[in-house]
DNA sequence: TAGATTGTTAATCGATTAACAATC
DNA sequence: TAGATTGTTAATCGATTAACAATC
């Protein structure tokens, strides 16, 4: 069965088309073309059928596309219409306030269990989730497995505890610690890299000042 | 002065060509070749070379790059070589956690001050960064002017909060909050969509087990 | 000087946009 | 049926890779 690989260009579009359709359709907006689509988003309504398109052929000539059909389906396509379970692995600032944030849930990231090092943190909860050891991370996975595991870690330790979560049968990492992970080929990681996105802005910022 | 206009394809690459310089200078390394260095990243040396050439020639025929000179030049590219000064717009779990994180100083990013609504957490530190009122906004940043303003509030107060900012002469937005923010095309605005990140994760996972 | 490696031009590849026949 | 708008092919544009002359 040969699947047509996606770039990932397409993808990354993906979400905001899902997010622009939810706001459609809280507005009670039940249909839209690609070209009015294409104007609210600010893309061409050629980028918008060319990407559907690598998907199916979700609108009807004439018609345009059903917003709620077409919101479902991208849904599908992102994997998000079922639950997928996290673990979080730090529990310092940031994976606390990756806990508390509740919206995840609403799109089927479900946080089942913390783990962290230091013993003050074991054995609390954070929005009901507790806090675990990481020497229990193994038998702890063993028996409750998850889709993703999101690392929250100095990036020192990030590399060991990405082996002890692949060696576990873990398939994806929503890695925030700053390093580029070594995983195998079939291991999926989304790299968050908050530093990087601050010097981008800062590069934006410096060539503005530059062009006076 | 006509400037090149950088691909943002480019700019995205430069701070991972920062952030693999600055482990060679950790490491004592001097010197490193476009090659060399393509490996450790997993690109290609036209790529480095051709991505370097947009900024200037950095490099030396026959012997390559002095690491200590093109890490010091990409961070005046970046715009890291001096201080941007920041607020947080909201002091919630985020912003709190931005707020901690005390990597973004190391760059040269200094948090100056948090705005909050809320009457618990006005008047509040944290590491040392007091907590004001959205009331006190536009006062404040008339005595303290910011390069960089940070936006980690709800969606539905974005907007406005952001029109207010650009009113006070901010010129750079990081956004947190999962809406496309409406400014003048001179204000720069970078977005971290954590939930979109998280969505094309998922998609990894759902394109991953359909090959099977 | 000879060898190494850059800076840069040319070739290729992929992504975006335009155009239009198909069809609801 | 006529008008609208898709799905899809073709044209364009831009980014990546390859090649090599320049030069340290």
């Amino acid at each position: 069965m040969d699947q047509k690989v996606i770039s990932s260009a397409v993808i990354k579009r993906l979400p905001r088309y899902h997010r622009y359709l939810g706001d459609l359709l809280e507005n009670g907006i039940e249909r839209i073309s690609s070209n009015e689509l294409s104007e609210r988003m600010n893309v061409t309504a050629s980028q918008i059928r060319q990407d559907l398109n690598n998907f199916g052929g979700f609108g009807q000539q004439g018609y345009g596309y059903n917003v709620e059909y077409l919101y479902r389906e991208i849904a599908k396509i992102l994997g998000i219409d079922r639950q997928n379970s996290m673990i979080i692995i730090g529990g310092g600032h940031f994976g606390q306030t990756l806990a508390n944030y509740g919206n995840f849930e609403t799109r089927g990231f479900v946080t089942k269990a913390i783990f962290d090092v230091s013993e003050e943190r074991i054995g609390q909860t954070v929005r009901g989730i507790m806090t675990h050891s990481m020497d229990e991370l193994e038998s702890w996975l063993a028996e409750n497995p998850v889709e993703i595991a999101v690392l929250t870690i100095p990036k020192q330790a990030a590399q060991d505890v990405a082996d002890r979560l692949v060696a576990c049968g873990v398939k994806a990492i929503w890695n925030f610690a700053h390093l580029d992970l070594k995983v195998p080929r079939d291991v999926v990681v989304e790299n968050v890299h908050l530093s990087e996105s601050l010097m981008q802005l800062s590069y934006r910022i410096a060539a503005k000042e530059e062009k006076k």
